[in-house]
DNA sequence: CCTAATAGTAGGTGGCGACCCATCATTGGT
DNA sequence: ACCAATGATGGGTCGCCACCTACTATTAGG
């Protein structure tokens, strides 16, 4: 009496788009509950991974609009977790930098999508996770390169 | 110096999200195209699957909020793709039926649908879909379960 | 030196999805 | 016959996301 429709669940799409959807819904309240959200924590990983970027740097890696980096930016900063100083070289430019709070707020996210992770995936063993985990991979990779 | 940070490409949920994300926005982008979002999609495999249904027995099976179904039906019903019949059983209950313009541009969106499974799968061999379907089919259950 | 391009900023828009409440007709229980 | 629950509806809110424009400061090119 409560069942899916069948004639979606045989689309990969749309099983794809479901499920991605309660991932990022399960990812992003936990986010709230730091006052958080999935684009401050991209922010911080591209920081800590990459170093400090100035700030078209991030937009382009992060493929976000510029000005609304600088939105994240401000909430980062307020709170600390990163610190904005203009590029002496270049004074239009500004670099932006984690700091030490920033990576442990960083890697209290990561605990969380972590968390995240064993609720999603519990019905999979650990084969299966490394499977579905390189299936993605490669989707992800190809669906972000050429174009 | 485009790469996404490898921190979060290690979180599964992450990469069910991102890659979620295009799925549904690439059907989104078809369905627009016709007029239609993904909602009409589901209502109409739902009424195409399991007959007709009284619009509170569409809500709770889409496990969706009953107003916001008179208004996807309300876009439906004007394009002529279901029909709004009041149960003469019960007076207050409207039975939905999906009509045959209905089950036309269902079969052209779920075509959409598998245009876009080509698209994002690209990279994958026969073999692989089938168990990236069947393992997002597990969970997909798992999380559509108890409670 | 002056102009065009660049980097950051401020502010506003529109779509969409999820939700919540008030209302009205109808029905079922007692 | 009456009252509470039910089904459908209309209306409105809120948050998120992506996008776009105008403006300022600074730099680079001719």
């Amino acid at each position: 009496m409560e069942e899916t429709p069948p004639s979606l669940l045989a689309l990969t799409p749309y099983l794809l788009s479901r499920v991605g959807k309660t991932a990022r819904g399960r990812i992003a309240e936990r986010l709230t509950a730091r006052e958080m959200r999935l684009w401050h924590m991209a922010v911080l990983a591209a920081l800590a991974d990459f170093g400090p970027h100035a700030q078209r740097d991030l937009a382009a890696r992060l493929r976000i609009d510029p000005s609304d980096v600088v939105k994240v930016l401000d909430e980062l900063a307020a709170a600390g977790r990163v610190e904005r100083a203009r590029d002496p070289a270049d004074r239009r430019r500004v670099t932006v930098t984690i700091t030490a709070a920033g990576r442990t707020a960083l890697s209290e996210l990561t605990a969380d999508t972590s968390a995240v992770q064993e609720e999603v995936l519990a019905p999979l063993d650990e084969g299966e996770r490394a499977v579905l985990h390189s299936l993605l991979r490669r989707i992800f990779a190809h669906l972000h390169e050429g174009t």
